[in-house]
DNA sequence: TGTACATCAGTGAACGCGCGTTCACTGATGTAC
DNA sequence: TGTACATCAGTGAACGCGCGTTCACTGATGTAC
């Protein structure tokens, strides 16, 4: 995690893994059979903090307030930890650890449940899709540094955003 | 471009481009700095498609369509070019490079302009960047695979997610 | 028309680097009898 | 209590690899006079 935090996604080599426990290069792999085993390992760990900060989030915020509460911890998580973020929706490699995947759904269950609580049966598999879209690409967006914003004001942003795709009344004058 | 599909975007490498020019390894320097400027204009070529993309689909969606239109093309163009979204939206390498930046914006300026015709003026900054986050995060999950679909069906699938969220009418029960 | 020179794409060998991974090995710790 | 053995984390040297980049160089093309 440290590693992936100063030096991103590229610099988490097994050897620098060793490095950074001051043992052999060899010794990583008494504990991964190779790097991909310990990159999925990371990322489990990552949807794990993921999942725990949607929840926590969500048993915060008021009545009414818990889907717009999770969006902004989704994207504080992926900004707070951008290459961890990264690695575990980057590249496909993980389709094989099924302990990651686990872990995803985990995470994504705690969304899920929230967007049906408050969703006519009928339109909710779009709903569902479509806020995890908006939550994971305000987060992408955010930490690829394609919105100028001072990192203070982004959960301010983030609920703006939110409330406004999310709780709009219709009759905004669109469309 | 071609290697890009092929190997993804830690496959190309300078080497890699002089050997699929036929070329000595030196020979990509007499037209790139270096790597990253080779880089840069690829992502920048990548802006360049994505915003013909966006302006196409526009331009031929019927009147009140528009905005759905755009966002099947951008989930459209992720979809079949995933390494080179990911090169454009990757690392922040990108900050450097004015060219890039530039193509970035005007890409992004196809989406602004026709959100911006649809919405109250009071609304219009978080409409503008929830709809980005919604279409980029489709994009960015069907890449990494994270929606299990059948490819086929991306662009009904897209088009039911915009239309659900960008176009609702309220009272659907939620909130 | 001919000559001199600059430009420019490409060459080929070499460098040092960090990497993932192999191999055979060591030394400490626990456990069965 | 003592001995034999298995387990386990770690060692250290070595491998082959592709990479970005350096260097000095070649040969063709264009252009000025």
């Amino acid at each position: 995690m440290q590693i992936l935090a100063e030096t991103g996604v590229d610099g988490l080599s097994l050897r620098a893994v060793a490095r950074r426990a001051s043992v052999s290069a060899m010794a990583p792999y008494r504990h991964y059979a190779d790097k991909e085993a310990l990159l999925a390992a990371v990322a489990t760990k990552g949807f794990e903090g993921l999942r725990l900060a949607l929840h926590t989030a969500d048993a915060a915020a008021g009545p009414g307030d818990e889907l717009v509460a999770q969006a902004v911890a989704y994207v504080r998580y992926a900004y707070e930890h951008p290459a961890l973020f990264r690695l575990m929706f980057g590249p496909s490699r993980l389709c094989q650890h099924p302990e990651l995947n686990a872990a995803g759904d985990t995470a994504y269950q705690v969304l899920e449940a929230r967007v049906t609580a408050g969703t006519a049966p009928e339109s909710r598999d779009e709903r569902v899709l479509g806020c995890w879209a908006l939550v994971h690409g305000l987060a992408s967006l955010f930490l690829d540094g394609r919105i100028k914003e001072d990192a203070g004001s982004i959960d301010t942003l983030t609920r703006r955003v939110a409330e406004n795709i999310l709780n709009r009344k219709s009759s905004n004058g669109d469309k």
